[in-house]
DNA sequence: CCAAAAGTGTTCGTCGTACACCCATGA
DNA sequence: TCATGGGTGTACGACGAACACTTTTGG
């Protein structure tokens, strides 16, 4: 016993400890232009500098703990949808000390986050074509991001978490033409779509978009649930 | 730049480091049964139980070399196909130390590995659906391995690195069998398979299989990693 | 000669795609 | 009344799915 405790010791003490930080690759689809939201620095080191959201991991939290942790300080929310992208592990990557962070992608609703909070902590969006030079290897990890939205929102509906809980067809089209940078036939699109059947129509109107108004809908989570378990892919486009 | 410096060392010194780790899920297909390559450990601490292969990751490497370190170690290769998983970051996953873990898994190719470094270092070939209880949480780590193997080789040829890079198109559905729980159909599996003109005949016949022998083909990477740059999908069944 | 696996074509239905016009409304 | 975006239907081609028999050869 006394043997197995020193050798347990000497394994770990062969190690080398390292800091770990993540970072939050936090995107948002605001009137029609898909956003990222950016940091600058109100602090040494890179004070002034514009930077990803992120944090240390502490000692007494997971990654994601971490994650929801900081976008709860900034944005004031919770159940924020955010799914671990890569880690970063360059041994240079950071000349201040060798630290790894964990990539972490989120998709916000930008009619929900908490305004003043954002601007409180120096938080700004961007637009994502139009991104300034980030800190580190921050620009490597929202470029990352981006592949991984659109292929994922390819075969799964992620794409919803960015518009308003109750959103219009037409909105819907709008964000996957800009996520794929294409244009869609809107006919094919909400032939498509509806034939799913994993939209609950509100029976209201969204009167903002245009003189017309569009009919408002609801994601099924549920039922999507169900089907994906079967492996049912949401997918709306080749 | 005083001032800067004094700052730059309290916000590291804000945070604790962690204990990295980074470890491997290796899959091999052998004899039309789908197999891991797990580790009976042969020094403390845990000797004698069974674990993935993993190692801390030096102040010195990024995550990928130290993995590919391991498995030079262990099977004698180099390039062999490997991918990040997830981070793996409980806070008590390991209760020796607080210690995160990169998970990555890879795809060997059976016929090229080296048996008797393999044998030396106690690592051996279980099957994946008989697999017995791994150390910490590496049994959630090869679920999850799994998981992804199963949806990522529905769109990209990555089943292809588990078969001899001489390969039959009876082999390649016989690993997507297995890979996917699934019998296909032979005719339309061979018609779409051809169909996407990727595989190089080499008018040889590879003759363990069966009597008449079966054509072998090798897998034109050049060609797909072209067609895959303009969205391509590599899917041969729905 | 026979068992066992390799190899080959056709039919049918579904789904993706292309395409053009009317509707409702605020200005 | 008109400009703007929302909403609808059809025809065609491609592709996935179902399905059965012949070929080769070692034993």
């Amino acid at each position: 016993m006394i043997t197995k405790q020193i050798t347990k010791i000497n394994w770990y003490e062969n190690a080398e400890k390292i800091f770990i930080a993540t970072d939050c690759i936090i995107f948002g689809f605001d009137e029609g232009i898909l956003k990222l939201l950016v940091f600058e620095r109100l602090v040494n080191p890179l004070k002034g500098e514009l930077s990803l959201i992120g944090s240390f991991v502490k000692p007494n939290e997971t990654a994601p703990q971490a994650a929801h942790r900081v976008l709860k300080e900034i944005t004031g929310l919770d159940n924020i949808f955010m799914e671990e992208l890569k880690t970063y592990t360059e041994v240079d990557r950071d000349s201040g000390a060798r630290c790894i962070s964990i990539g972490q992608y989120a998709l916000i609703r930008i009619d929900e986050y908490d305004k003043e909070l954002v601007k409180k902590h120096g938080a700004l969006w961007y637009e994502v074509d139009k991104l300034p030079k980030l800190v580190l290897d921050h620009n490597k990890m929202v470029e990352d991001a981006l592949n991984r939205l659109r292929r994922k929102s390819k075969f799964y509906p992620i794409g919803i978490e960015l518009l308003p809980k109750n959103f219009t067809i037409p909105q819907l089209q709008n964000l996957y033409e800009v996520i794929h940078q294409k244009k869609l036939d809107s006919r094919n699109f909400r032939k498509k779509l509806l034939s799913l059947k994993l939209l609950i129509p509100l029976n209201k109107k969204d009167m903002s978009g245009s003189k017309k108004g569009a009919f408002l809908y609801k994601f099924d989570y549920k039922k999507y649930k169900k089907l994906e378990e079967n492996g049912f892919n949401f997918s709306l486009f080749k």
